[in-house]
DNA sequence: TGCCAAATACCAACCGACCGGTATCTTTCA
DNA sequence: TGAAAGATACCGGTCGGTTGGTATTTGGCA
């Protein structure tokens, strides 16, 4: 990722800046705080900076979508690699990977974002077409209906998590998430 | 409600058809299509009338959403009403609304605009405090875990219909509905 | 019961702030 | 030196909200 450590300007890491920027915004203050004029001061560049790297900016929220994506995915597929049972096996890493962000963040750093892009339809289009895909990819192993109870139930609980930010502590996670991978055994 | 016929100004009905319009808007084209004036246009009058029935634009969103709680308290407590084990009877009555919602209104109404909120922290809290308490006074029947997990379940169905309102059709919505019922019954 | 002031309901016009976006110029690096 | 990276300055549009006024309704009193 990084280039030469030489060079004074690495457009590189400020298109990084500038995504991470806007992510920080959405989930801290809300989508509607995510202004091009607010991401360029957090990241510490100007508008011009922003719109040589996007085109506009429904660019820049769309790569923030697609960075979390990633991220998700390869969290997924790494999870995935130490499992040696292949039935349900994505469901489980799907379970492990969403609770442990959970439990790790507190509150998830991922989650209020997450949602927020669900609040606009042309990103939920984007999110729902990449979740697609990722279950159809493991229908082999994982169409079985407790197998989907048990990811609506992570998701579940990750919206739970972000409806609870302030309030009380989050009832156990770790049980839940130990209940809901013993339900991907069973049958 | 009506008040008397003969009058020419209703402003009961006025205020309704403004928390109408707004959550009208929400699920149509997003949060972000809930403009002051959009709301006023499709409501059929003038922004002083809006600002005369509210203190600002969020304490119209506010109106919105309670709204919508209103409803979904009442929906749960009439499903209830029918259910004579006391064990887990919210849970079900969660699940029953949450889903029939869904099934009836193939994609439900309400789940789009309900997820709006969550993307404005103020509105998100406001959510994630009514279903604590929602939660907290049947805590008596459905408190234990295989009944927390249905009820996030339930959650994450109607998460999942979210991303999914032009994309494939939903799995089968009766068959998980029966599915999560009976999982608040065993044990 | 009829009347009239006060309160309520609503409207038209307007305002400053800020939004996303562009045009143009300067700096930096290969 | 020329292309990429970024800065400065600015624009038209729209946003939430206000102001000042006009209808309508209501409640108290004769």
């Amino acid at each position: 990722m990084l280039a030469s450590p030489r060079r004074k300007k690495q457009p590189e890491l400020v298109r990084r800046a500038l995504i991470d920027c806007a992510a920080k915004l959405a989930l801290e203050q809300g989508l509607a705080a995510v202004t091009v004029q607010a991401v360029c001061e957090a990241a510490g560049v100007t508008k011009g900076a922003l719109f040589h790297h996007f085109a506009n900016k429904q660019a820049l929220i769309e790569g923030v979508v697609g960075d979390l994506m990633e991220q998700m995915g390869s969290n997924i597929d790494a999870a995935m690699a130490d499992d040696p049972e292949p039935r349900g096996r994505y469901t489980r890493a799907y379970v492990k990977v969403v609770l442990d962000d959970l439990m790790l963040n507190h509150g998830s750093q991922w989650t209020a974002l997450y949602v927020s892009t669900l609040a606009a339809p042309s990103l939920r289009r984007m999110t729902g077409e990449w979740l697609a895909r990722s279950i159809e990819r493991h229908r082999a192993t994982d169409d079985e209906p407790h197998l989907q109870v048990a990811r609506l139930a992570a998701d579940g609980a990750w919206l739970a998590a972000l409806l609870r930010d302030d309030g009380g502590p989050m009832p156990d996670l770790s049980a839940l998430r130990e209940r809901l991978v013993a339900m991907t055994r069973k049958i």
